[in-house]
DNA sequence: AAAACTCTCAACCGCAGCAGA
DNA sequence: ATCTGCTGCGGTTGAGAGTTT
């Protein structure tokens, strides 16, 4: 039973790398091109399992690996990072070129993760100083800041009496072509966004949103989707604007619970993204716009 | 000078997701 | 639908370098 090891464990070299076996590696990888990991060692003549020569292709030899310090603006921006995506290292390390998650990892767990610990960061800060009467304390546990980039599917959702307000206050937005609602609970400063059919039922507003129990077929939205895409690639082409077909076109991959966006995490999230969303499609303006709104500050 | 302690980071490990059979 | 193999990910470890006592 089980599955087999990855490689026979004997005979193999194991810890650090030599001079040699990093020239056999690179040399063979140059030939053969990435891939194959399993098979590699043995067709390369290296003594090491395959997952270790991937590891260290990936983490040291590979040439675009970017070697030095990393740099303050670097440092913020994997703060900013984690803050949206915890440690989905690899998601971190596709915003830094050069960069590789075990680097950011390590960075992470030796530098940063003490400093955040210890100060909290200023526009917090700055906001904790403006809170009024009618602002909800700003303090953000780490499981509502973190963007689940896993596609998930969901299936159901129900939305309680108590935690929304009447149909009025809530600022609704159904995109008409792909039925995806966007409700803003105003009185918990966070969003929950729903792909829908259950839209078509009634459709572009809100009437009753109250005690809704309902089955929904979740459409695909996938942030993973998009912090890897670039955002360039949403454009043009792109699979992910609107079409006559109108199911599950703006969010491609599915969702088991509802995505819940606090202003603050949104804020964020344009923040880092800003440098690589400037030639946004269309299709995607309404989900911006309306997010726009969202982030004013309503205090 | 050397022992003790701390820090860094390359490497390892187990698990999960995915694709193909 | 299920099984199997491969790949990628995130958590953890431990050797070596650096620092303190």
């Amino acid at each position: 039973m089980g599955r087999n090891p990855c490689c026979v464990k004997e005979g193999l070299n194991r810890g650090t790398w030599t001079a040699r076996e990093d020239k056999i590696l690179k040399d063979y990888i140059a030939e053969h091109g990435e891939g194959r990991w399993r098979n590699l060692p043995k067709r390369a003549g290296l003594k090491r399992c395959g997952k270790s020569c991937r590891l260290r292709w990936l983490n040291y030899l590979r040439p675009d690996i970017k070697r030095g310090n990393i740099s303050p603006d670097e440092e913020e921006l994997i703060i900013r990072l984690h803050k949206l995506l915890g440690n989905r290292w690899s998601l971190i390390a596709g915003r830094l070129p050069g960069r590789t998650d075990n680097e950011i990892k390590n960075y992470w767990n030796t530098n940063l993760a003490k400093k955040v610990h210890q100060q909290p960061n200023q526009r917090n800060r700055n906001k904790a100083e403006n809170f009024n009467s009618h602002s909800l304390p700003l303090k953000m546990e780490p499981h509502n800041h973190v963007i689940r980039t896993k596609a998930i599917k969901c299936t159901k959702v129900s939305l309680h009496q108590e935690s929304w307000k009447k149909s009025e206050n809530f600022g609704t937005n159904v995109h008409p072509k792909a039925g995806a609602s966007m409700l803003q609970n105003t009185e918990n400063k966070s969003i929950v966004m729903e792909s829908n059919n259950w839209s078509s039922s009634y459709g572009n507003e809100v009437n009753n949103p109250t005690d809704l129990l309902m089955d929904f077929k979740v459409g695909e939205f996938s942030l993973s989707d998009l912090l890897n895409s670039d955002f360039s690639d949403l454009c043009g082409t792109s699979s992910a604007t609107y079409s006559n077909d109108d199911s599950n076109v703006l969010f491609p991959s599915s969702s088991e619970k509802p995505l819940f966006l606090s202003d603050e995490m949104l804020q964020d999230f344009w923040s880092v993204q800003a440098n690589v969303a400037s030639n946004l499609n269309d299709s995607f303006n309404p989900f911006f716009e309306t997010g726009g709104d969202w982030l004013q500050d309503t205090n």
